[in-house]
DNA sequence: AATTAATGTCAGTCATCAGTGACTGTCACA
DNA sequence: TGTGACAGTCACTGATGACTGACATTAATT
């Protein structure tokens, strides 16, 4: 029972202090509350994790986003605009709802997260990158017109990043609006902006 | 002298504070830092403000943005699809530009400032009203195509709001782009997709 | 039955921080 | 010259919060 267990306790305390630091932040939260909420001791905390700055950098690295954004580009190309924008997009909003609570807490905590701010810019500007290929090669095919797809990337990418932050927060603007609603309207106007 | 100086004391306070909270979050900075920092000594911090709370309500109040937002539509709609968003979007990305350090804090301080969350939903909210009239008269005057307007508004909105986060953020995907020419090349694309 | 790993309890340390009270200094102005 | 408005200094208090050490408990393991 001995490492098993273990990691469990490890990971509810990791949880705990996940959920209620997206809430309150880092200095909003006390080593107590986290150990209470996870149903454990403050000391059980301690004995896990050396410190509270130990305990979110531990919890940030465990439930990393990182290696989930990559996949999204390996996904099936179809090299039919809408059908991969569409994919393109259903995943970015699955991935970022997913993990809403450590991107609030990013957000946040920029000083108490050393080097954690580039790592939670990598994913984006890989996507970039990708959908800046990805234009480039419609365009040589001829199923786009002619723009400079880095920008085009860039306002794509902002176009989503911003519905999932407001969606993160709770804006009052999606409730009246699914966010499938949202990704349909927004591809479809890029498809119509972007189509010869 | 008396008031005037009064106002000059409590507002480089005021000032001091959102500076200070924009970076390290309200928990994250204390009321000597504060003071120190405005040329005060915390004694006078507290002979202005009731308690650290009412500091930072009164410091919210006092440079909400609240209004400006509003000027946004009184300007010259000239119902150029092309000129009147470049125009709306110039606006809407200086006055989150100016205001930024007021939005870093309101995102990061929901449990701290009570009702705030709302009064920054209301100006977006305003602006997504604003605009679903706007696509419709251009409906009406045979300027667009038809698809919904809401919707429309909401793409709109978000494409802006998103890249003016990263813009807060200090997000390296900007580095390399102006605001500028992210709102060119945003406005192209809506303007192509939606001219008949 | 003895051992061990994981947790709990309790009491306590140490540092920090919001906020106060008593008193002093300074300048304007009447 | 005296009063009022504003700011400073200093020495506190009271609370909180991160973190520790000693010892007890529980339950599974051998």
């Amino acid at each position: 029972m001995n490492s098993i267990k273990k990691q469990d306790t490890a990971d509810k305390i990791m949880m705990a202090a996940i959920d209620l630091m997206a809430d309150r932040g880092y200095n909003g939260v006390t080593t107590e509350e986290i150990a209470t909420k996870a149903g454990f001791s403050e000391k059980t905390l301690f004995r896990h994790f050396k410190s509270k700055q130990n305990l979110l950098e531990s919890a940030f690295h465990r439930y990393h986003y990182a290696e989930e954004m990559k996949d999204l580009f390996d996904k099936e190309i179809t090299w039919d605009l809408h059908t991969d924008l569409m994919m393109i997009s259903r995943n970015y909003h699955r991935i970022m709802h997913q993990n809403r609570k450590l991107i609030q807490i990013s957000g946040r905590e920029r000083e108490n997260l050393p080097g954690f701010q580039e790592s939670t810019h990598k994913h984006p500007q890989q996507l970039k990158e990708f959908l800046t290929e990805y234009f480039e090669e419609m365009y040589n095919k001829g199923e786009i017109i002619q723009t400079d797809p880095k920008r085009q990337a860039v306002v794509f990418l902002y176009m989503h990043y911003g519905a999932a932050m407001g969606r993160i927060n709770n804006d009052p603007i999606l409730e009246a609006f699914s966010i499938e609603s949202f990704i349909e309207e927004s591809i479809s106007i890029f498809t119509r902006a972007l189509t010869p």
